[in-house]
DNA sequence: GTCTATACTTGGATAGAC
DNA sequence: GTCTATCCAAGTATAGAC
């Protein structure tokens, strides 16, 4: 139960995590990093071959930290408001800011290098399919289960979330992301009030009225 | 009306554009830069005394164009599905593709970079302010302009297009974000369905109710 | 496995000729 | 204003001692 000492394998990669949330993929080097951990330059290459290899095993390392402190922070996600509020606690940690700018930063650099953005695509599947399991159970029971393409929107609200943090890492005496927030909680809320004021045996209707709509719209 | 001889100044610009687009900040030096324009390197600092000063005109230069070309394409911008369809459109456009990256790229170096995180904001600054023209068009007659917060809902959805961008980049061979704009498409054509059921008479009464659960619900 | 030393490459930046 | 040459700092990577 004492902390374990972690490998050096392991200090490597925390360092690695630690300087893209501080300093940025521009300023991530073999020697900045090692200059962060504490320990030697070469050690690097021997354990990962190249930095780039590096920075692929931290993106691992973080996708799995974040899905997991995602659902330890979910528990009760039942709803539009809960999916926001649990957004907004994520975008207020510490710790979660820094996960979703690292991935941020990585996803900017695998955009020039295919091996690395697999990866990262492969560890935001963990996300979205977090985001997913949330909106569906956010519309169960209401006229929007038939018709809400779950995938895609929780793949919009998972680009949304990361857009805000690369805009709102911009300029922090400038930041909005507070409002944003506040606002779509409102909106959130909103629209589960008016999905309550349908009562339950109009729903039926309710439910072929939202679908004729969205096969009209679709053609 | 012939091909203005563009300035070397220019000429440097466009360049590092490309140099962004097509190679991602990690492999944006003047070198690389110089390179692909086909001068020497030395103008560079010649003419903007530093890599980054370039860089910041160059994402000057491409807030520019990128507004620009929204409001050339926006046109007649009157609806949610109007506002989507900009958007899907904007996606496709090989062009528009290439500004978004670029800005993408930009905001992530700008991370790291103060001076250049708040000329990135700036010119980010007229993208926000098309979408909120673009979003309060959409509402105006409807329930919804009352309480909607059209500065917020615009910067979400900006945060979104950006987001969807960027991880549409990490592997050409997954991208998803065809079905994502599809999806947000048939939403906003069935949002805009609902929104036209509600007699014209209504509308106040609906405006009263929805005023009325969106106080309830921020308290 | 870790450290030192070092080779090699690339990048930023300047001086000076043209 | 532009090009050549060059300096220096920083980066990746490897060899070899410990």
């Amino acid at each position: 139960m004492n902390p374990e000492p972690r490998s050096t394998r392991d200090r490597i990669i925390d360092a690695a995590y630690e300087t893209l949330a501080t300093e940025g993929v521009v300023n991530t080097s073999a020697r900045s990093i090692a200059a962060r951990g504490g320990f030697n330059q070469a050690l690097i290459f021997y354990h990962f071959g190249s930095v780039d290899a590096l920075l692929i095993e931290a993106a691992r390392r973080g996708s799995e930290r974040r899905v997991e402190s995602f659902r330890a922070g979910a528990g009760d996600t039942s709803g539009l408001t809960d999916l926001v509020g649990l957004a907004t606690r994520l975008h207020d940690e510490d710790g979660q800011t820094d996960a979703v700018r690292v991935l941020v930063q990585m996803m900017a650099a695998a955009m020039s290098n295919p091996e690395m953005g697999s990866a990262v695509l492969d560890g935001f599947e963990g996300w979205i399919g977090f985001v997913e399991e949330a909106v569906a159970s956010a519309i169960t029971g209401s006229p929007l289960e038939q018709v809400l393409p779950v995938r895609q929107v929780a793949y919009a609200i998972s680009a949304m979330f990361l857009g805000i943090e690369l805009i709102d890492g911009l300029d922090p005496e400038r930041s909005e992301s507070a409002d944003v927030f506040a606002a779509l909680g409102d909106l959130g809320r909103l629209v589960e009030a008016l999905g309550d004021a349908v009562p339950d045996r109009l729903r039926p209707a309710a439910t072929r009225y939202v679908n004729k709509r969205a096969k009209d719209g679709t053609q």
